[in-house]
DNA sequence: TTGAAAGCGCTAACAG
DNA sequence: CTGTTAGCGCTTTCAA
């Protein structure tokens, strides 16, 4: 068993009361005896006991982070923000994957619910209830998220979202700049909130050009999810050419880097053939051949902005990340059909 | 406040004993008491406080993860596994990060000793003692390290380890039978166990074979590493082509897909003029051009172990994960100087 | 400035 | 089978 806050009180010749008071630094007790008891403590080795602490004061120094899939990049980076932030302020992370289902999701929070002081959710796959139900309990960061506009806000929850409007609406009219007549959009999974804003965007922008918008589903929003979606729709090279997309917008960059590898393997080329562009600006340089031209929507910046919600208690109760288009090797001039 | 223990006893009309008795399933209680507690508890949606649980008991249901790098692949897949693995057992994951860097290392590691039950240290680049010490206050599985020969192992360390001796020895007599003569090995982190571990069954290999070993030092075990430690050696295809590494051997799959992005950028073809391997086969197909050869060592097996150790109370004191040569398309003949 | 004592929510002897 | 009681380690009134 560990040292105890009582060890060290007896062997200093204090209370505990008086023990606790030194150890938490407060000021009223007098620095010889403050002094004597921190001794003590480093002498005995006494780590506080978070346990006991959190019971008595009802704040844990935990925060839970519940993501959809943790060996997805995206939320690798918004985790590796998140926790390098808090840490600094020594506040410990309980991390949940919910494997893309609400029933996990939901089963994690419950788990959660009681030891930690806030709840941060990233891309949470509950309906508007279940989250709104989970602010009831504790506070609650939503990221990656929005609650319908009808939804009422709880007070407790704050909301971090990507405006993908600008990064999407850039990435249709550079197409269209380069003669591109029709777009196509591989989609991400069934349930995402920010597939649909990506969705919405580029359908509103597709209208004001007139353009034809094709929107391709997917099953899973990575490389081989990006890969499989396309290889269904794209015919070899000297197949039936009239029905390639020629100017192809995906989920993620892990998607249209799946999308490289299928096209490639059907023999197009991109981008004298065909335009590809990603988004999160997520690959490092050289990883996609051709350098792949992208909306940026840094998910450390996501995470970032989680912290910050999570440890400022008068942080605004919604913050946005903003998107632009990176124009770099994948996209090119329309060929005439 | 959420509901507590109390308030289930006295709307049930018994006492918190048979109410925590009737709650954790035990049998020294009437079904008609237990059910009309549990309906109770239901009604006023109970959810029992891990917190007051754990200092009674003295278990958190709690396990800690300290990991070097919660954005690089190999952590991320055994994360993943081992989370899965436990959440399924209803135990909780603290994870943190340290930078590869051991004070932040020892920092988490005290953070977390009084909530988890086991530490879990993912490839520590603690000093032996460090790691000892922390095993004499808890439980701790070490992943992808082990001790030094000569450091007496505590009763409650488990070590879970990769053999990568079959596989890299597979990987050098391959690049032999393919009528190379010399091997350049890309190495992995400077206190990493598993680098050197790599290193020691090259060398190995290669004496026995009779082939020099050019060892090439490098910074981060990623892309980019890959990239930058191989740009500073490889020549433009056309300058001095007497000193290109004809067959490499990397310290994982993303530093060999950075070789493979730096040696495209040179001119350089894989594997007509240089052979390339890799190693945890962590790629999906396609996502390397040409498929790569690879050291299979699955970082989703490691974490599936060290889960065990985890969860089996009487799991051996050590285990071990297997490694074999997976042969694609990056390694081939070796063409005459 | 310090100490005694209550209590955070729960479990676990020990009686009955 | 059920209730009483004593803590787990800590903070925090309230008195002294």
């Amino acid at each position: 068993m560990a040292t105890t806050i009582r060890q060290v009180a007896a062997a200093a010749g204090v209370s505990v009361a008086t023990a606790s008071r030194a150890l938490s630094g407060s000021d009223a007790v007098v620095p010889v005896t403050r002094d004597r008891v921190l001794r003590v403590a480093s002498d005995l080795d006494y780590t506080p006991s978070r346990l006991g602490r959190s019971l008595a004061t009802g704040s844990t120094g935990n925060i839970g982070v519940i993501l959809p899939d943790v060996t997805n990049p995206f939320y690798t980076g918004f985790l590796a923000a998140l926790e390098s932030a808090v840490a600094e302020r020594d506040i410990g992370v309980l991390v949940g994957d919910s494997h893309e289902t609400p029933e996990l999701e939901r089963r994690l929070i419950q788990r959660m619910a009681g030891q930690v002081d806030t709840l941060v959710l990233a891309s949470s796959r509950l309906g508007d209830e279940a989250v709104v139900a989970a602010s009831a309990r504790l506070p609650v960061v939503l990221a990656n998220r929005m609650l319908e506009a009808a939804t009422p806000v709880p007070a407790r929850l704050r909301q971090i979202t990507i405006d993908v409007e600008p990064g999407f609406s850039a990435a249709v009219r550079h197409l269209h700049a380069l003669g591109h007549r029709a777009i196509t959009y591989i989609d991400g999974p069934a349930h995402s909130w920010s597939g649909r804003q990506k969705a919405q965007a580029l359908t509103r922008t597709c209208a004001q050009l007139d353009l034809p918008l094709t929107t391709v589903a997917m099953t899973r929003p990575d490389f081989e999810g990006g890969r499989a979606a396309l290889a269904r729709i794209v015919p070899q090279r000297g197949g039936a050419r009239w029905d390639v997309p020629r100017a192809i917008i995906a989920f993620n960059d892990q998607v249209a880097l799946g999308l490289l590898s299928a096209l490639r393997d059907a023999g197009w080329d991109v981008p004298g053939d065909v335009s590809v562009i990603g988004c999160d600006d997520s690959l490092p340089t050289g990883m996609a051949w051709p350098a792949l031209t992208t909306v940026d929507s840094s998910s450390r910046t996501l995470g970032a902005l989680a912290a910050a919600a999570v440890l400022e208690p008068d942080a605004p109760r919604s913050a946005t990340v903003q998107t632009r288009l990176i124009v770099r090797d994948s996209t090119g001039r329309a060929v005439a059909g």
